[in-house]
DNA sequence: GTCTATAGGCTGATAGAC
DNA sequence: GTCTATCAGCCTATAGAC
């Protein structure tokens, strides 16, 4: 049990700056594991004997830092909205207008989606389960708390893109709320399509992503 | 054994036209619990029980038309599948520029989203399993078949879009691939966060499937 | 901290009565 | 065609040794 809460101090710790040693080391291991078997297997396919294996060892290990499978599966997600956040906010508070802030924010979260694969892969499907009713009180209480923070996520786009339409950069009479869950569905589905080629460089993820971005940011424009 | 064939005649007629009684019937009424069981609480989180108990019966018999689990999931995906393509063909067919024949492809395409969710966000899951490398032989022969069709569907749009640049009504220039990926990403994507509001009427629906669809064109017009 | 062993529950699929 | 009964396997989570 205290164990648990130690994670939570890790956790809360690395968002903000650094991480701090052995400890964090054996959470992020399991999270990297966690996030890789999820991906390729979903989160019912998976068993914890299977994160374990792939960790090389066995579920002592991961139920020594986790309750239990869901609150695996959520930290993995958080972790994953953690570096879209990061990466997003960091792009809107670069300056320009409306429309330039939310070309870059998109080019941003895209970019994001492919340089972390697997967690962007959990995000995603962590959105999806919020769908499914079939939740246990537990997960409802974390599946809120995270499209909690998927809400003030989204809100970005919807104001920047207000911004956009107040300083003349983005097409007044579009329905806002709309097209930022047309675009952000844009960038969410690389999530399904999106694998990296073996000798793919940063540049030409860059340049996607670019791509991906303008085709979006043009038809508000 | 017999049966499951018999099944599969059904299935094979209805892709013509006519359904045609009581065995149509039965199959029908399994498929559409199956479909709000599975949006409900996914592939792995529903049980042929759950199936049977919305049902009113038990899975004795679902087993007489259903091999398993994963032919019953697989023949919702199909007939989701089969919807959408009824849909964008016809619209495909109607004429006009590139442009325009897009523009009604994906109004097509959303508005079937909307018009048949549970069918619908089954045909997303299937898609998503699609990246799940957890999966027997029986589920991989059946994946690679439906996504098959799914490539054919996607092609429907590469084609009308290179139409289009040829015709000069759509941009040149552009990666059609990449900007088909995006626009179908930004319909798919309704599956997560569309559902119909109780006195919804078909009119508010198909201006919201114009909507997404003019957002999405004139990124590439 | 990490392992082994195991309890306890659930589920896919089948067999056979009606 | 549909139901009841049941088996066999798997998986989460815990207890306790080391």
């Amino acid at each position: 049990m205290a164990n648990h809460d130690m994670h939570r101090e890790w956790a809360s710790k690395t968002r903000g700056q650094e991480d701090s040693g052995h400890l964090a080391d054996s959470v992020a291991e399991i999270l990297d594991c966690a996030a890789l078997c999820f991906t390729e297997m979903g989160f019912q396919g998976t068993s914890i004997d299977d994160v374990a294996r792939r960790l090389g060892a066995t579920k002592g290990r991961i139920y020594h830092y986790f309750r239990s499978k869901t609150d695996l599966f959520f930290e993995v997600h958080r972790e994953g909205m953690r570096r879209l956040m990061d990466a997003v906010n960091s792009a809107m508070s670069q300056g320009g207008t409306g429309r330039e802030k939310l070309l870059h924010m998109i080019e941003a979260h895209a970019l994001t989606m492919m340089q972390n694969t697997a967690y962007e892969a959990v995000v995603v499907q962590g959105v999806h389960m919020h769908r499914l009713s079939a939740t246990t009180p537990e997960q409802r209480v974390s599946l809120d708390e995270l499209m909690d923070i998927r809400h003030r996520f989204e809100q970005l786009f919807v104001e920047t893109m207000r911004e956009g339409q107040a300083d003349g950069s983005v097409r007044e009479g579009a329905d806002v709320s709309l097209a930022v869950k047309g675009l952000l569905g844009a960038v969410n589905w690389m999530a399904i399509w999106y694998r990296p080629r073996p000798d793919e460089t940063p540049e030409q993820q860059q340049l996607i992503a670019r791509h991906v971005a303008e085709l979006q940011v043009s038809g508000i424009a």
